[in-house]
DNA sequence: CTGAAAGCGCTAACAG
DNA sequence: CTGTTAGCGCTTTCAG
């Protein structure tokens, strides 16, 4: 059982038409005459007439579509920036296919591999925390299919790239604190391998040095991110508390580890900013209802999601492979709420 | 530009053999001899050909496709529903398409459209707010496109669905709101449109007729969800704290509304529960880290998005319409946290 | 066991 | 202005 609907060939035939005329008709081609154009397009519409897009695939090579592999679709991050990728490709005439690889190499592999054998035009993709070997698509890139990384990308593939300013905001968020009196910060972020984990401690440790904080290594510790986010940002606290000197503040350097981190604090009792002061990189609408409301680095989502959309479509529609590829910076907003307030307000 | 992989055309021209006898190697087809098959498949291996999915699917007239339509994807409920789509699908060796309607009725519609554009094989859809006309989906269920409704469903259209005991959870909620000792329950929920609406007021009403409340016009209020939530909750908590007996607790009836009535309450420094007691219909990961930790109705979701995706393709599979079509109904579950406990736990 | 040929629905030379 | 034809990559009779 499949459903149909009505071809170009039976449009021919009930007109007495050939189908290349209707195609023509129906393309609006110039060698078609007005008359036959209209008896085609009326029975084309009142037939509920739709091209069969597989057919027109085929025959073009190209299937107006574009695939997006993001990490998880439940992400105050992530979602946003399918919104900008919708909103882009549906104003360029594109359909969309999104999957989410779960922070797992194999099955960021698979979806892949599932786009690829669906004959996109091009990708959009955002690298799994689990995934270090990029050859498998370096090899799709090699063949011609058209891709734009975001947010997590990689030095090894060459091609056009849209990432926030994850040193500035790394490095904002942690002046911030220690400008709030914050004497001792530490720093909880994700996988090493995640392009954007370096780049935020980077900016977390040139604060430090700007203000001439130590550097304790063992205030900085990493979450598996494939692994369950809860035990990880668990341990982390628990290993921060427990040092001789333990922390005044922490800076949470992703989205869920953030949110996570503060419900576990709040769930030891800890007194937010009292205590430990935070600040987290979070899209988070509820941010502001937290308690206390939650500081935090926001990312520009929605612009991230059309410009890697933009400059896709500007790789599929070119004629050649373009000179040099470029990385796109957008600037991350810090928004000042209760949590990092660790100095009265008079 | 487009990106092109080896076909079997050309496998066929280096080794020597027809393009039939090469795609029959490749499917393994019984009539072609072990050492053709295996001369076959190490080229293509090591070639790396994939077949060409959307000659297949003209071929055979199918994609292999599910195409969902969901209100949006940023939301703790159709996130999660998503999930299980996702799971059910690849399971069964489906690609999936995903797209959102942002509660418009023309959005949704296009989207359909450009779905069934897309020749899919089956529809996944929960209708967005704004929807009231569904001929367009019968006329595409009439020409045999296979449909499961779930969510958001609606009595005109004859398939499958899957939806929660919305009933129940309305029913729960308030029965609980009344023993911890509230005496005028509020009611804000969605539009009347949306299928799930209706019913959650029925158990909200239902529960009050049984414990013998009066029942107050007054205190339900519908909000519309195309329009800005923000400002619709807003306005319906001035309506109930204007009125001459405003309610001591609110039983907020969709995902969006809770959270986002929660966080005006907090705004307006309204103490929850003391003041005003409050349960939501809510699959928010972070209710427990709100504060005060709130009391929810939480929806089997994964599993919808699993039954939903099995009973799409149960249709897609059978050779002939079935003789009747079920309605199956999930229940779901009252977390009872601080939000809702008006009484001194002692 | 292997191959030739037709056709899925559509587009695009090329003729007329 | 309209029609004929070939072909996109694949599967599937039907012949050999």
């Amino acid at each position: 059982m499949h459903f149909k609907s009505i071809t170009i060939k039976d449009i021919a035939k009930a007109l007495g038409l050939s189908i290349s005329t209707v195609s023509k008709a129906l393309r609006n081609s110039y060698e078609i005459s007005e008359e036959t154009k209209k008896m085609v397009g009326d029975y084309a519409h009142s037939h509920n007439y739709r091209p069969n897009p597989l057919a027109q695939g085929l025959r073009k090579g190209t299937s107006k579509t574009i695939g997006v592999v993001v990490a998880v679709f439940d992400d105050n991050f992530f979602s946003k920036v399918i919104d900008g990728i919708e909103s882009s490709s549906n104003e360029h005439g594109y359909s969309v296919i999104f999957t989410q690889s779960r922070e797992s190499y194999d099955k960021e592999k698979q979806n892949v591999q599932t786009l690829a054998d669906r004959s996109l035009d091009g990708l959009l993709i955002s690298l799994s925390s689990g995934t270090k070997d990029l050859s498998y698509l370096k090899e799709l890139s090699n063949i011609g299919l058209p891709i734009v990384l975001f947010d997590r990308i990689s030095e090894e593939i060459n091609t056009h790239k849209v990432v926030c300013n994850n040193y500035k905001g790394g490095y904002e968020a942690t002046e911030h604190l220690i400008k709030n009196g914050c004497k001792n910060i530490a720093h909880i972020t994700s996988n090493i391998t995640l392009s954007y984990s370096k780049e935020r401690e980077d900016g977390y440790l040139n604060a430090l040095k700007y203000y001439s904080f130590p550097i304790e290594e063992s205030n900085i510790i990493y979450c598996n991110q494939e692994d369950d986010i809860y035990d990880q940002a668990n341990n982390a606290i628990d290993k921060l508390l427990n040092k001789k000197n333990p922390p005044d503040a922490i800076f949470c350097g992703s989205d869920v580890l953030s949110t996570t981190v503060f419900r576990i604090l709040k769930k030891k009792n800890i007194r937010i900013p009292e205590e430990i002061a935070i600040v987290g990189f979070s899209n988070s609408a509820s941010a502001e209802a937290y308690d206390p409301s939650f500081t935090t680095v926001e990312q520009p989502t929605f612009e991230m999601g059309q410009k890697a959309t933009e400059l896709l479509i500007q790789l599929m529609e070119a004629k050649r492979k373009p000179l040099k590829y470029d990385t796109i910076v957008l600037d991350p907003v810090l928004h000042v709420r209760k949590s990092s307030q660790k100095l009265e307000i008079v």
